[in-house]
DNA sequence: AACATATATATGATATTTCGCATGTTAATC
DNA sequence: GATTAACATGCGAAATATCATATATATGTT
């Protein structure tokens, strides 16, 4: 996936290998849930290290799926608006269908905001 | 992908990865648009060697996207009726938004369907 | 300006996928 | 029962993806 192309189409087959890490797809569907999350969020729910991480969400925005923003300290991130929305609809349909593979990342990811993270 | 274990659990992850493949994935539309397809039809909708396609049914049949029926000499291969609905959901998505994708394998596909191969 | 925190990236090692080619299997036909 | 057609699979080589570790950058704080 790790693909260091200058110019990163968007297409079905670009989309589907976005979708086919644990990483990328867990934090993808995250960020779906929740509109939008910060890095150090990402790191408590998944359990992974930043770097790791990092890396997956940069394949994200390179296939133009995530948008990033800085904040401050922190870099949020959130889905691209103008994603088809063919697109958006694979998204909703996965994550409200598949409980039991995010059960973990979203209890972790519940316990972060308590124990503040970002500010 | 070719992960070659005994017990393949269907999973959001291994559904994923099965569609991160070029041939995969043109396949596996292919087939949910025509309801089923034997090798050969895919063969040359796809325009691929002959293992190079069947391997990657194989792929799919082992994660339990795909059936497969010897009928005669041909083997056709059709969705797997016992996939959840969401899947099936995504998968229509898919195919009814990537024409463009699509657009030269099912000229391929229509084309192979009259000079008959399969009877 | 020095420092701490949050995040990104470079690099080389390792693991996983994909591929082409050769060969095996199954079923129909002669 | 030999042959052919359709398909599947084994295997090593090549391409890709992933990872951990180290380092770089950007921001806010003192």
């Amino acid at each position: 996936m790790t693909t260091h192309m200058p110019l990163p189409l968007f297409t079905p087959l670009s989309f589907y290998k976005c979708l086919s890490d644990d990483t990328r797809l867990k934090a993808l569907l995250l960020i779906y849930l929740e509109k939008e999350l910060c890095v150090c969020d990402l790191i408590t729910a998944l359990e992974l290290s930043q770097p790791k991480v990092s890396r997956h969400l940069a394949d994200l925005r390179r296939c133009q799926i995530l948008c990033d923003e800085r904040r401050g300290k922190w870099v949020y991130y959130s889905l691209n608006p103008k994603l088809p929305h063919w697109v958006m609809s694979v998204l909703e349909t996965t994550a409200h269908n598949t409980e039991s593979y995010l059960n973990d990342c979203i209890t972790n990811l519940n316990i972060a905001k308590q124990n503040e993270c970002c500010e």
